[in-house]
RNA sequence: GCGCCCAUAGCUCAGUGGAUAGAGCGCCGGACUACGAAUCCGUAGGUCGGGUGUUCGAAUCACCCUGGGCGCACCA
């Protein structure tokens, strides 16, 4: 509806210009038509009478007339037009028009909220990535929640999406993790030796050494030491990320591709582009370490590729990384990090400007961290003795649709505060049941109404004169901004604008639907029972869309 | 000390440079003989942290200050 409209604007602009009653401007004004808060200041209106008076020399309310008789509306979707306040256009459309967004949402039903707008372009999302050194913690499940239904908005929006985690399953912490576990191991031989300074406390290594000393016995201490803590290394972060995959399923987390840093290291691709950008200069060598000259491009310090001992950095496997991911094509590429990694973010870019690619393509998300609460009071963690509450704790405690959907509710700029108290209360508290609760509700009420007889439930030319309450209105007024949301979100990469959209059209059905007296939908009114149920239904569609974007259950009953 | 993020109702948070800044919770008071009360209706509550600027117009943009979070390794 809103194009059409910013589209008749449109039209009118090139007459008003073609006939000279305008002058051209360069550039050419964009049109950004809005909802105004108002009913009295119309559906839609638009600024850019006052966007343009001053090129043109003239007064926003002289412009906005021009613009209006050039308007021409075919196809009689307004009922009124007008120049109102400072020289905003308000544009009113007619009623009849509304009852097309009806249609459309039955017509499109599962496909109501898609779009093109980015079609023909591909995505490459890479999120959660945490070390196979620990089991996933809350922050780890937002960063999931967030980047599984940015993944899902970006395909309604016609993106080709690729979902990807990437492992570090080599370096220092893996050798730390290696180290932890073969402490433990002969610690239940028997011999006292403490961990080292920097080593793994979390009970879970232990777990981890009693099942390695029910497989090998006392085997590992035949090894030579080094053997014997890669082997500890590489059974542990086997299990570890066994558990990690296994949490996100249970989270309906999926990844299309699982990458490993080892792949980067075996191929040769590391190496290799470290010898590349030290022919280049962009590589030096300082105090027997390799740097990069990440300065030149922002960062407030040159950073360490490959250390003094021989040993790479995380930052030299990352380069390599990101080159492949800029490799296979993307048009963009999105990494989802925890906020505790920002300072990372320059080095990366720079190294991604580096190697030549156009660093507008690449965009990281910093997914601010989690306050983990019980009614108010925060869960005492402590992440250096390793004691802290896992993601998969949360949602056997919680339920995944819980979970997501409060993960999902803040801007993942700001933090969260999570309230494991009032995410399994079922009351007006949670928001999530509200929101479920429109959809069995509607559910219900069409199994009812099916049970009366009504069994198709399609448009009719009557439901005009039918449904014309101004509640009724103003519900189709709502569910025509759905297709808006999820495109606004897509663009901004906004996912927390699904949920308030939800919670806005759950609201606006609850009122509606309470009102039963006024407002019932099934009555002995077969017309009028018909008209309302295709309402109905249509905002069941919505809300089932959706949280199906969310990856949130929409259940039948409740 | 330097960098990034943030500051909006008592609390938790929305808010596309636009007209009169919103919601939920909490408080107080109400509503089931009904398609589900996991719901609804009503009242109260604001110096948009402070200041200066940009603009026809600022919660929104810029700069400064205050207060908070997170980073500042040859860790990630």
């Amino acid at each position: 509806m809103k194009e059409k409209i910013a589209f008749l604007v449109k039209q009118a602009l090139e007459s008003a210009l073609a006939a000279g009653d305008l002058q051209p401007v360069d550039p050419s004004p964009s049109i950004i038509l809005q909802t105004p808060k108002i009913a009295e200041h119309g559906d839609f209106t638009t600024n850019i009478a006052m966007t343009m008076a001053a090129s043109q020399k003239r007064s926003p309310q002289e412009v906005a007339r021009i613009i209006m008789d050039h308007l021409e509306d075919s196809d009689h979707m307004l009922s009124k037009m007008e120049v109102a306040g400072p020289g905003f256009i308000n544009f009113f459309i007619t009623r009849r028009k509304w009852y097309e967004v009806l249609r459309t949402v039955h017509d499109e039903d599962k496909a109501y909220g898609t779009s093109e707008v980015g079609r023909g372009k591909t995505v490459q999302i890479e999120f959660v990535s945490a070390n196979p050194t620990g089991p996933l913690h809350v922050g780890h499940g937002r960063c999931a929640a967030v980047g599984e239904i940015l993944a899902a908005i970006l395909k309604a929006t016609g993106y080709e999406v690729e979902k990807e985690y990437y492992v570090n399953d080599s370096g220092r912490q893996i050798r730390t993790l290696g180290e932890s576990v073969f402490v433990r191991y002969q610690q239940l031989l028997g011999k006292t030796l403490d961990l080292p300074a920097d080593g793994y406390q979390g009970s879970y290594i232990k777990d981890l050494a009693r099942i390695l000393l029910d497989q090998e016995r006392e085997g590992l201490l035949d090894m030579p030491e080094e053997e014997a803590i890669t082997f500890c290394a590489k059974f542990a972060a086997k299990k570890i990320l066994a558990g990690i995959r296994e949490d996100l399923n249970a989270f309906h987390v999926s990844f299309d591709r699982w990458f490993c840093e080892q792949s980067l290291y075996n191929s040769g691709t590391v190496q290799k582009v470290i010898q590349d950008l030290k022919d280049r200069d962009i590589i030096y060598e300082d105090e027997g370490a390799l740097w990069f000259r990440t300065r030149d491009f922002g960062d407030e310090k040159d950073r360490v590729v490959v250390r003094a001992n021989g040993v790479e950095t995380y930052f030299a496997s990352d380069i390599a990384y990101h080159k492949d991911k800029f490799e296979r094509k993307f048009d963009r590429v999105i990494d989802i990090w925890g906020a505790d990694h920002h300072g990372y973010v320059r080095r990366v870019s720079a190294s991604i400007q580096a190697l030549g690619y156009d660093g507008d393509r690449f965009q990281v998300l910093l997914v601010q961290l989690v306050n983990l609460v019980r009614d108010g009071k925060p869960v005492t963690m402590s992440t250096r003795a390793g004691e802290f509450v896992t993601l998969k704790e949360v949602i056997e405690e919680v339920g995944r649709d819980a979970a997501r959907f409060l993960f999902l509710l803040r801007h993942y700029d700001s933090p969260l505060d999570f309230d494991l108290g009032l995410a399994k209360k079922e009351s007006n508290e949670n928001p999530v049941y509200y929101v479920q609760y429109v959809h069995a509700r509607i559910s219900n009420i069409l199994k009812k109404a099916e049970e009366r007889g009504y069994k198709d439930i399609c448009w009719d030319e009557d439901f005009p004169e039918l449904i014309n309450l101004p509640e009724e209105i103003q519900l189709i007024k709502l569910m025509a901004q759905y297709p808006e949301v999820v495109v606004q979100s897509a663009l901004l990469m906004e996912p927390h604008r699904i949920p308030f959209y939800l919670k806005e059209l759950a609201g606006a059905f609850h009122a509606y639907y309470h009102d039963r007296n006024k407002h019932k939908v099934v009555s002995d009114d077969v017309r009028l029972s018909g008209a309302r149920l295709y309402l109905v239904a249509a905002i069941r569609i919505i809300v089932r869309n959706g949280l199906a974007l969310m990856g949130v259950s929409a259940p039948e009953m409740m």
